[in-house]
DNA sequence: CCGAGAAACTTGACATCTAAACTATTTATA
DNA sequence: TATAAATAGTTTAGATGTCAAGTTTCTCGG
C-alpha cells in the first residue's frame, strides 16, 4: 500500500541499487588516505542506518507502528514493574520530551498507561496493557526473524566478535563522556528566580 | 554558551552515569537467552546511538551547526564539481525532500550555492562557497580528532577487524534488501489509468 | 513534431527529535 | 522550619525526516 512508486528520489536507501558495484554512499566521505578510526565510524554508522531503515520500513508495514514506539515498549515488557519517564529517556538515549510525546501516543493507542507513582507524586509508572503486551509480543517475534535475516551475512564466530569488540568499545565511550562534559556544570537555574 | 544546565533530564546518555557498574539501557532489551544475532544489533546500535550523540552535540558547541549540516558538506567537499541533489539524497541515504531542506538552510548561511547544471535544466549542483570550504576544513579536522577520542577504546588490530566484518555485513544487508522487498515493484504511476 | 512517461527538484502535511524553558514536587540545609 | 536547589515531567520552538503530490524539463517512440 505505501509502495506505490512516482518519483524516483524517494527509495534512496532500499530499492534503487539493490546490488550495484559502484557504491557511493556515506562512506564516500572517507578518503583512501583517513584514517582508520574515521573509516570505521563511518562504516559503523552505515550499517547501522541501513538496517535501522529497513527495521522502520517492516514496522511499518507489518504492524503500522515505529522504531520508537517499539523501543519503548521493548523496555517496558522488560521490566514487569513498568518504568518511570526518566528511566525510559535514558534507557533509550532520547530526551525527556521525546518520551512524552511516545507515551502519549502509545496511551491513546490503549498499548501503556502511565499509574501514578506511590511515593512521589511527580513521577509517574509507565507499564504496558494487557493488549500492549500481546501486541509487542507478536512484534518482537518478526522483529528477531528480520535481525537475524540481516545479520545473517555474518558467521557465528563473527558475530561474537563483534559482540565482544563493541562491549570494550561500549565501555570505553562511557568513560571517555564525562571527561568531554565536565567544564560547566554549575550555572544552575535560581540565579534568575 | 548553550550549555547551562536547568533540568536534569537533558543529558541523558552523557553525564548522568560516568562509568557505574549498573548498565541499564537499549541492550536491556536482550534477555539472557535471547539469540545472538539480536545482541550483536542490540549492542551495534547503542554504540552508534551514543557516539552519534555526542558528536552533535559537540558539533553544536563548538561550530553551532548540526550532524545533517555536517554530513551534506562533507560530501561536497569530495566531489570537486559539486554534487546534484538527487546524489546528496542517494549518499546521505535521506529523503529528496530532506536534501533540499538542508540545502536551503547551508544556503542561507552561504556554505553552498545551488548552480545551474549545463545540460539538464531540471538540476542543480550544489557546491560548497569558498567559506563553505574553510569552514567544513576547520570542522572536519576537529571531528576526526574526536572520532579517534571515541574509538581509541580499540587496539587498532581491533578496528582492522570491525572494518572488515562490517563490509561483510553492509554487502549482505545491500543484498538481503531486494529480497524483502520484491513484491510490489510495478505498481507505477499509470498503473492506475 | 507530438505526446506519454520518466526524472529532478520543490512543496506541504505531518511525525520525530533536541534543547531549553516552565510547573510541580521533593530534598537538603542552614 | 524556611528556603534554595534538585528532580520528574511537560511544553515550546525549531531542525530533521518521510511521503505524496505538484511543477518543470527530458527522452523517446511514432
Amino acid at each position: 500500500m505505501a509502495g506505490t512508486s512516482t518519483s524516483t528520489m524517494r527509495n534512496n536507501a532500499s530499492a534503487s541499487h539493490p546490488s550495484n558495484g559502484a557504491v557511493l554512499d556515506l562512506e564516500t566521505r572517507a578518503k583512501k588516505g583517513d584514517h582508520q578510526a574515521l573509516r570505521l565510524w563511518l562504516r559503523l554508522l552505515s550499517c547501522t542506518v541501513r538496517i535501522e531503515n529497513k527495521i522502520r520500513l517492516r514496522l511499518r508495514r507489518e504492524f503500522n507502528t515505529t522504531l520508537p514506539r517499539f523501543d519503548l515498549m521493548a523496555q517496558l515488557e522488560r521490566s514487569a514493574g513498568g518504568l518511570r519517564m526518566n528511566e525510559l529517556s535514558r534507557r533509550l538515549m532520547v530526551s525527556g520530551g521525546n518520551v512524552t510525546g511516545i507515551t502519549d501516543q502509545l496511551e491513546r493507542e490503549g498499548l501503556v498507561v502511565r499509574a501514578d507513582c506511590p511515593g512521589d507524586r511527580r513521577a509517574f509508572t509507565v507499564k504496558l496493557t494487557d493488549t500492549g503486551l500481546k501486541r509487542f509480543r507478536e512484534m518482537a517475534a518478526r522483529h528477531e526473524q528480520w535481525i537475524i535475516e540481516l545479520l545473517g551475512g555474518l558467521a557465528r564466530d563473527e558475530q561474537e566478535t563483534m559482540i565482544n569488540v563493541l562491549w570494550k568499545l561500549k565501555a570505553h565511550i562511557n568513560g571517555a563522556a564525562s571527561a568531554a562534559l565536565k567544564p560547566n556544570r554549575r550555572s544552575q537555574a535560581g540565579g534568575t528566580r
